[in-house]
DNA sequence: CCTAGATCGTAAGTATACTGTCAATCAATA
DNA sequence: TATTGATTGACAGTATACTTACGATCTAGG
């Protein structure tokens, strides 16, 4: 078997490439969650942290980045900024010194109240192009594609693994 | 009909958000191409931008941010980054004095060739978990949505608009 | 009990991504 | 032609994403 002629450089083959289009689909999504929730002062990030703290009070900083998947080092200013909004508290562990647990506030519960609709919004805006059957195949898809590809990410998501010693289910 | 009831606040709710799945995606994918291309000192971007000015040579920042959908700002230092790699050359224009027209210069020509292979290594990687028709199915509705979805995006595709005014084709 | 190794938070450094703003320049028009 | 308006590239500021490193602390082994 001959083998395959090398790929001509061209934009149009960038276009195609599934690592442009994961980018670019990104961009969008993070783009219109904004435009939905520009009323909040939130990003798409610190939206999942406040949903993460909301769902495991007293996580700590390096379980909830394993349960969010998002790198260690850029949650320490994120954790910043929830708390410079009175969004989060964090206070330290009395069995750990180490440690500092992470809370939500009540401002911060009454937030993310507030914003679940504009999210749910935002969400569904993203693909609304798409048939209503392709969403759920998209949807299918990436599932799969990101749970099997998860050990390939520099920060695989490790929900279960974190949460082991909070003792306390999803 | 009954209001749809609140949606539960909770992370597997994070987890299945079309948000969330393309961030991941994402973070997936530049993990796979900078351990593919580690060899090379070139990031996707960085990639993509040289693609593009290979593809046309003498285009200006404004009209690559517009074909390759980066925003402009940030390109700012990607070329830099890229003139300090000596990869490409950035020559003022002469009908133009605002303008400074972008060139790849021999090395970044030949970083380019070289490259080509790990990229292509690279953008398998990120679907090879998926069954074959499962990729063919996931990338068909990917450019479908990305492309309806162009004008949400803060920087949208304009390949064609750009290069209008460089008289010659993709 | 005391040291070796692991873990936690933090920080510095690089790269992307976006928001503004600004001066220089160009183009179109009054 | 002289002013207006648009465009280009540059810069400042914020936020994410990742790397490496480092001190404080905890835990296990000897």
């Amino acid at each position: 078997m001959p083998s395959k002629p090398a790929a001509p450089i061209t934009i149009d083959a960038v276009y195609a490439a599934p690592g442009y289009l994961f980018r670019r689909m990104q961009q969008i999504a993070v783009s219109i969650f904004m435009e939905e929730c520009k009323a909040f002062d939130l990003t798409p990030v610190q939206y999942a942290a406040l949903i993460a703290i909301h769902a495991h009070p007293g996580i700590d900083a390096t379980r909830l980045s394993a349960v969010i998947a998002f790198d260690r080092s850029t949650l320490g200013s994120v954790i910043e900024r929830l708390q410079a909004k009175d969004y989060i508290d964090r206070r330290p562990a009395p069995e750990d010194k180490r440690i500092k647990l992470l809370y939500l506030t009540r401002p911060g519960a009454a937030i993310l109240r507030e914003i679940v609709p504009a999210v749910e919004r935002a969400q569904a805006r993203m693909l609304e192009p798409l048939k209503p059957a392709d969403r759920k195949a998209l949807m299918g898809l990436l599932v799969q594609l990101v749970d099997l590809n998860n050990e390939a990410s520099r920060v695989p998501l490790r929900a279960e693994d974190a949460l082991e010693h909070l003792g306390k289910a999803g």
